[in-house]
DNA sequence: GATGAATGAGAGTTCATTCAT
DNA sequence: CATGAATGAACTCTCATTCAT
């Protein structure tokens, strides 16, 4: 019976997640009332203040949610055994059918940093998911496949906001995907691939190289 | 006297959009009223809507007017004799140091594109200012300078997002600048370039090329 | 409980429009701040609000309360089983009195008519109680005491219409009451009376005579 | 010159109560600002307050020029040799025929009468339009064709007061007019009517009768 | 006298949040 | 835990009125 309670409050909170979700995307923050969360959550407008402490921190949630759920793919995409390149491809195209499809919230994403008179925060499920990305440069030149000369979050931030980009460029366009973004970007990402096999390194960066690398699979398998 | 009147009246909205500004830049757009913009402004609440029609409307004539000095800045980086690449570079260069100094104003730009029911709408000052990135791109395309084979809109895309991404990268990081970013897009951005002269192109091209060469450069000198 | 709960709200919203109804005849419906109205409701501000869409709506229920009171109080003059005379001396009487009492409300009753572009709209409640004017019109023409010639409509405009301009004549001239404005007008209606047993009418029209008169008492004995 | 200077004032005036008469009617006291006002009279907004002090003087002095001009068409009705009779039902016509044309006038003429703490005032021309249905009751009592025991004012309020309620009865029917409701109103002025000639009247209360009168003609004819 | 930009008090209204039930 | 009526601070915006030109 403590199981049945403890569903029934996470049903309870999901729908009220789901319906904030879904107004914020449709309305827009400010054009979403909390009374009409709880209406299309089916729950009084005061329950809604159990679950989170006030509009902020439910739009937080939402967000929250949002990119968790991103990340889960993310990781899907990245988890297999395929080559680098492949796997870059997997994530960029996940990425941006994403962003495409939930364009709202990616902007809802950026109402949310900002809060009264704090500087724009980073949220932890957003540097979560960015993460994802951060990994996978960081094997990749772990694993000699990318040059080491430029550092992951850089690459990172190359592919990351182009793909950021170009979702917004489609759907101003009204387009729903263009492969061919990817593939520009997959081919301009050969200029960070090591044409031969990566000569002359010390022994002791060597190790230092194959630890990290065992390190970062290790992370990788854990997801 | 006709003059007199004028220049108060652009002097009045001046000093209301500054004052605007700095607010919603330091306190967000909610955390500022419009009598303290008012105030700030020196002239009465009303006054401020007498020149904009209520408090979305001055927020879209802000970020409007902080991307067309944007623009203006972004124009004179690429309007030199200098070659491509250095014209890149201090486009690049203008860009990051710009969204880094006014990050607040980038998140505010996209509060301005949230309209109640509305899609995230496309300010036209923004279309403006991206449209001197495309610029850049079509002429290098157009004087072979850039390969054709890439859109100017993927390439474009790649620079704009990649600059945006970093800049809120380093502003996280409470970097005020880093240039191996602006080095690295650089030397990304070889693998765009013609290593030998455009050859083999079909007179009907080359002729085409060089239109669309001149029409551009016409366009970029009327600046 | 539900039954306390449903009085408490109840007597809330009584408590409001007694607020309203004494604000606006003291100082007027644009002299009226909501917040006034709030502050004697002993109310907080929103709650009028709770009640009543806006200002304009809670004029008009106040309008509409004041007549629903004097439409009782007019259908109790008239119940008796008293001559017509007697009856129409009552109903005058009671009407001139409170016109008298309450001039200010048919002032704002005007008021509340007016809205924005449309015309003059008449209120359900004052409808409901010129109605009275008019059965009692109507049963003396179907009971014969009244002649049939004049509509009942019109014998209700002289005796609706003379009392009320009386009523106006004397709150300007600070009187109270003026009995003989009633036995002037009861007088008058002896030209409306039939002298004689309604003599030559024919059968049928008798016939639809005295069924309308059990219709028009069925109705009244309803009160 | 001093004549166009003044003719020009005139007309500006003129246009500054026309232009509020007819906004005033049309959007109600309320929906009309004083801005329109001034545009439609072609007048800067400032200049109306050259001419009335604030809205409601405005106000009263469009509801003042109103019952002006429908005093000067009821002396007129009113001014012939015609006997009694014709002459009540030439006033009642235009009496009826007025307040159905112009019946938002009228409503307004009773937001003119509210302002802020004051009870209902009297407007001086309403005054001076009663009084031409004042007067003529009193000629008729002096000259015999009304009796005297009713006063003059009791009977003015029947005649007034009926045409006022049966003009909203018709207004509200949208009926342009309905003669029927002055044939019944003559002929229930039958009931004041003396039948006979006035007998047995004493010397003194003759003579005064007589001198009232005159009086009375004397004022008449210098309408 | 005429103008109309500027004023600013004050209005109605909203809605996130609270709390007695 | 859940409710939803009540709250009231704070908001945007209006518009009659003023006054420098």
């Amino acid at each position: 019976m403590g199981d049945t309670q403890r569903q029934r409050l996470e049903a309870r909170e999901e729908a009220i997640l789901a319906a904030a979700a879904s107004l914020f995307s449709e309305s827009g923050v400010d054009g979403t009332r909390m009374a009409e969360i709880a209406r299309k959550a089916a729950v009084a407008e005061g329950t809604v203040y159990l679950y989170y402490k006030n509009k902020h921190e439910l739009l937080e949630a939402v967000v929250d949610r949002f990119w968790r759920e991103l990340t889960k793919g993310a990781k899907a995409a990245v988890t297999s055994n395929a080559p680098l390149s492949q796997q870059l491809t997997e994530l960029a195209s996940y990425h941006l059918h994403s962003l495409i499809d939930d364009f709202k919230m990616v902007e809802i994403t950026s109402r949310a940093r900002q809060r009264h008179g704090e500087p724009g925060r980073q949220l932890p499920q957003i540097r979560e998911y960015v993460r994802v990305f951060d990994l996978i440069m960081q094997r990749g030149i772990a694993s000699g496949e990318l040059e080491a000369s430029t550092p992951a979050w850089q690459m990172r931030d190359v592919f990351y906001g182009t793909l950021e980009h170009s979702a917004r460029t489609l759907v101003l366009r009204k387009q729903p995907f263009d492969s061919s973004v990817i593939d520009n970007l997959l081919s301009l990402f050969d200029g960070y691939r090591l044409k031969h096999a990566p000569a002359k390194q010390d022994s002791g960066s060597k190790q230092a190289a194959l630890e990290l690398l065992q390190q970062l699979e290790s992370e990788i398998s854990r997801w």
